[in-house]
DNA sequence: TGTACATCAGTGAACGCGCGTTCACTGATGTAC
DNA sequence: TGTACATCAGTGAACGCGCGTTCACTGATGTAC
């Protein structure tokens, strides 16, 4: 049941979905959502923790030992989630301000993922990175920029020749000094 | 009364936009407005129109002749026009695929500011710069990078340490290849 | 094995709401003679 | 200067719509005795 509400959340914004737009593709009258969740926000935010466990999955699997290749493939699997569930991402990062998810940094549903970012960009300082960035900093400038892409991407849809996810992870670490050597 | 109509605008979603919220705001029945604009899409596309021209103007405004003091003022009036006005900022660039924005690249309404952002980077390329990137690809990083940074800090808030405009904007080009030598 | 009962997902009707939009209208303003 | 008329921004009532949510209900399932 919340798989289906999942997929109405494909609509890419928390306010547009309707209880009765999730009823009706689940099969059911709307009032009996209420036997499941609360009220709406309920709903959305179970969806939503959901959405941020999958991501956060997504990204530490590939964080293997080699921390070039961990940061490498950690960007990829970011930039392959969005590609993968647009709605969602847009769920995730632009509604995320409503229905409840907390504000506070520390305990933030996307923590881990950060964590794991930072850590990763550490451990390519220490194995020998030509960057002499703070880690935080580094670390900021990559979300950044991959959330740029990924948004603008979904945004302005295809009529913009976009580079592709390797080429454009890969320039982006080169050029923040988080390639080997 | 357009003014009073981007005043509403404020709400960051073309969508969210009411008729009747404009209304009330000049202080007048939701009819009236219908003097004025044929339909609720007409209202928006003249606000988006006119907030596009703005931005354009906010960046060509800062087009000196020396190349990379261009850009770096071009990148910084990015980011003021974005922490100046968030919600005209998300309106442009969230809701730009509804409501009669085109979608073909040479007509879009920010076309103006992409020309002129690639061609100041081929200015710098030719004045010297360390980079040896192509120029619509420089741009395409750039803009992706500048968008990621405005958009995460409207959405998550401030409880972020955000780095300053100038801070990011300068490790940015540097690191990009586009600082003077 | 058979009956009585609690549980609980789902139903159907209804509520009040804000929305975009339509319609026939009013009433002030400015021009033509 | 004074009257007749066109223009046109704004009005108020009404429409049909989809929404979140409530309410009392039905009917199947599973347990207790």
């Amino acid at each position: 049941m919340a798989a289906a509400s999942d997929l109405l959340a494909e609509s890419g914004d928390a306010d547009r979905l309707s209880l009765r737009a999730v009823a009706a593709a689940v099969g059911v009258t709307p009032p009996s959502i209420y036997r499941h969740f609360a009220d709406k926000q309920a709903l959305v935010a179970a969806v939503l923790e959901q959405r941020w466990t999958e991501l956060n999955a997504v990204i530490a699997g590939e964080s293997v030992t080699d921390p070039f290749v961990a940061l490498r493939r950690g960007c990829l699997a970011y930039l392959r989630f969005a590609e993968e569930h647009p709605g969602h991402y847009r769920v995730l990062f632009s509604a995320a301000s409503r229905a409840g998810v907390t504000r506070k940094r520390e305990t933030h549903p996307g923590a881990p993922s950060w964590l794991l970012l930072s850590g990763t960009i550490e451990r390519c300082g220490k194995a020998g990175a030509r960057s002499e960035g703070d880690p935080w900093e580094l670390a900021t400038r990559i979300w950044v920029t991959l959330h740029g892409l990924v948004d603008l991407r979904i945004t302005m849809g295809y009529p913009f020749p976009w580079p592709s996810p390797e080429e454009f992870v890969d320039a982006l670490l080169t050029d923040l000094g988080l390639s080997r050597g």
